[in-house]
DNA sequence: TATGTATGAATGAATG
DNA sequence: CATTCATTCATACATA
């Protein structure tokens, strides 16, 4: 822990309070996007009592939860090459002691390809499922957030749908 | 924790495999820069062939090789600026594991506000808003200043006084 | 085993 | 509103 000097540097991000989530999820649950200026004060004057938070704060926070929203897109286009039903769970035994360089930068990775994922001998115990919800009878929204893919797991996309990129 | 001291935790991170990072290198080093969605597809796909992937994944990781990439560049030209790792938060009480989706809700044990950059001295009262929804309101008001009032600190970017609605 | 470092992923803010 | 940047966190991973 170093104990390091405990700065009085507040976050220069805005953070929002588990309280002020709720809120603004509700909110942004009931409808309407992007709340008028007239809503946005409103919002921001109630969150602002569960801890610091600006007109910006809530504003932003609407818009990136409608981006944020647009997950689930982005159909495969027509080539996709994925569905890989391979638990390619051989034996990774090799522990390649990377010295420091062999990750980084060109290697001449002997057979890679299997080595991907660290071991995952979780594959036993691989029962859970993302049931990690906490019984908080919020509104249940839509933000899900999947991950990448992994060996024997489905999701595919988390962030958003798009993450961008101009066309 | 090696009885069941295992948490939900299902959420490993994609590693990528030599191979993978090879070719995403070379893609980024041909100065292909922000690759278009179209390219990030060919890239998965490509990329998909040597192990699981995502498009997240590969967005993720231009995303972060780009701003690795300035970040390394920074401390040497004019000002130092080391000091990479170092979470200089102060932790008021404990900010180790990061809950992100845990919501607490009416709680009767709500003590999370702990999260955001100050302290709130825990009103621990859901008022729930009265800001319901407001059928038939388009923002037409003028601009909305409100920046975020850090206590003690300013915001070091300027965010202009409206957040840039309605223009 | 504990700690440090590297890196992918989440999110708030900025910009166009 | 769409896209990208910047900052932070969590976790993999190497090391002592």
């Amino acid at each position: 822990m170093t104990s390091a000097g405990h700065k009085i540097t507040a976050r220069q991000r805005w953070t929002p309070t588990p309280v002020q989530l709720q809120i603004l999820e509700r909110i942004f649950d009931q409808g309407t996007g992007t709340p008028s200026k007239q809503k946005i004060k409103e919002i921001t004057s109630e969150l602002s009592q569960h801890g610091q938070i600006s007109e910006t704060n809530v504003y932003n926070w609407f818009q990136n939860r409608r981006a944020r929203s647009k997950r689930k897109q982005l159909g495969s286009s027509s080539n996709n090459a994925e569905s890989e039903l391979e638990t390619e769970v051989e034996s990774p035994n090799e522990k390649k002691t990377k010295p420091e360089n062999l990750l980084s930068g060109q290697n001449p990775a002997p057979r890679a390809e299997d080595l991907c994922f660290q071991n995952p001998e979780i594959t036993s115990e691989l029962h859970f499922l993302g049931v990690m919800s906490n019984p908080t009878t919020f509104n249940g929204d839509e933000h899900l957030s999947g991950k990448m893919g992994m060996p024997g797991s489905y999701n595919i996309y988390d962030q958003a749908g798009d993450y961008g990129m101009a066309g």
